[in-house]
DNA sequence: CGTTTTTGACCCGCGC
DNA sequence: GCGCGGGTCAAAAACG
């Protein structure tokens, strides 16, 4: 087999370094079938190529290798910087938060909303009329005994359903559009039992239509009707529970302290949890050694580099 | 044909 | 007592 690449249409800049684009060298191609993986010829073919070229220049993978480490550190510093800036804006954000529930406090409410305690605590993403509730009343009382509990997801803006896949089955018994949401509200009994006193109530945030809000009231009075693990989606953290509620999700960046905050709040059990930075390192890592075009594309760009590095010597 | 979803009507608690 | 709004019911429709 020979080392010859051809040209491609392909063109990625994956250079972070400024001074070192990727355009300032000619385009080139690479034969192959990229993301089909079906054919895993094209791929193999790409990284024996690379390894042809880099086994004929030794001395040019010691220098790609010490410049792309170079550029590996300026990410990390970067990735610190970016670290930083959240925690900065997480503090901000807290002190906002707690501003505005002291003026909340301050001026009576229109209406007694219904729900209890928990949600205030936890509702970042819940609904105004989970908030805020007095004590004192008998019936917020037992629906503080009936074990409420309110979990976040990330759901596709575009798909209008309210379906929240936790393994249990649902059966929806209604539909309301409620006053300070324009989404409507679903609600869901548990199916999987007659006699299951479990409720559901799925609703979309007001701030942000992709979070799909559940919220879970009540126990399951039957064996778990084994739900997946992870069903709920990548994102989410499965979540030892005590009670019914098998899954407290931790989404996105901000979700991952509510989320676990609300765990903490149901009695669900103490959970170590990776630090902010260690979980976007590991789902970007994640997401583009998966990508086979990615990975495909990573290799062209190299190989194309290394060859215009052989072409400039000779 | 059984199960699930949809949706308008109704119920009930709360604030005024 | 009345009106508002959330929650539930139940008949009809849709679905598999």
């Amino acid at each position: 087999m020979d080392c010859s690449i051809e040209d491609t249409p392909l063109n990625i800049d994956l250079n972070v370094n400024p001074s070192h684009r990727i355009d300032e060298y000619p385009k080139t191609e690479l034969r192959g079938d990229f993301g089909d993986e079906g054919k895993p010829t094209g791929r193999q073919e790409e990284i024996l190529t690379i390894w042809c070229s880099l086994s004929k220049q030794p001395d040019l993978l010691i220098t790609e290798l010490n410049r792309m480490s170079s550029e590996n550190k300026q990410l990390t510093e970067l990735l610190a910087i970016v670290g930083e800036n959240y925690s900065a804006m997480r503090s901000q954000l807290a002190k906002l938060k707690q501003s505005n529930s002291e003026s909340e406090l301050s001026s009576p409410r229109k209406r007694k909303p219904r729900g209890d305690d928990y949600f205030h605590v936890t509702g970042r993403y819940g609904n105004t009329d989970n908030c805020c509730s007095d004590e004192g009343s008998s019936k917020r009382a037992k629906e503080a005994k009936a074990n409420v509990s309110t979990i976040y997801l990330r759901a596709d803006p575009s798909d209008k359903s309210l379906v929240v896949k936790d393994g249990y089955q649902w059966r929806k018994y209604g539909q309301k559009v409620t006053r300070d949401n324009p989404s409507p509200r679903a609600y869901y009994k548990c199916s999987y039992a007659p006699t299951c006193p479990v409720k559901k109530k799925v609703q979309r945030s007001v701030e942000d239509p992709s979070i799909l809000v559940a919220s879970y009231e009540g126990e399951h009075n039957h064996n778990n009707s084994s739900p997946a693990q992870g069903s709920f989606g990548l994102s989410q953290v499965l979540v030892p529970g005590s009670n019914s509620l098998p899954y407290c999700p931790t989404i996105g960046l901000d979700l991952v302290e509510t989320g676990l905050r609300s765990c903490a709040k149901t009695s669900v059990a103490e959970v170590k949890v990776p630090s902010l930075q260690q979980i976007l390192v590991e789902q970007m890592a994640s997401t583009l050694t998966r990508n086979s075009s990615f990975t495909a594309e990573l290799a062209a760009v190299i190989s194309s580099k290394i060859l215009d590095y052989d072409l400039a010597e000779k």
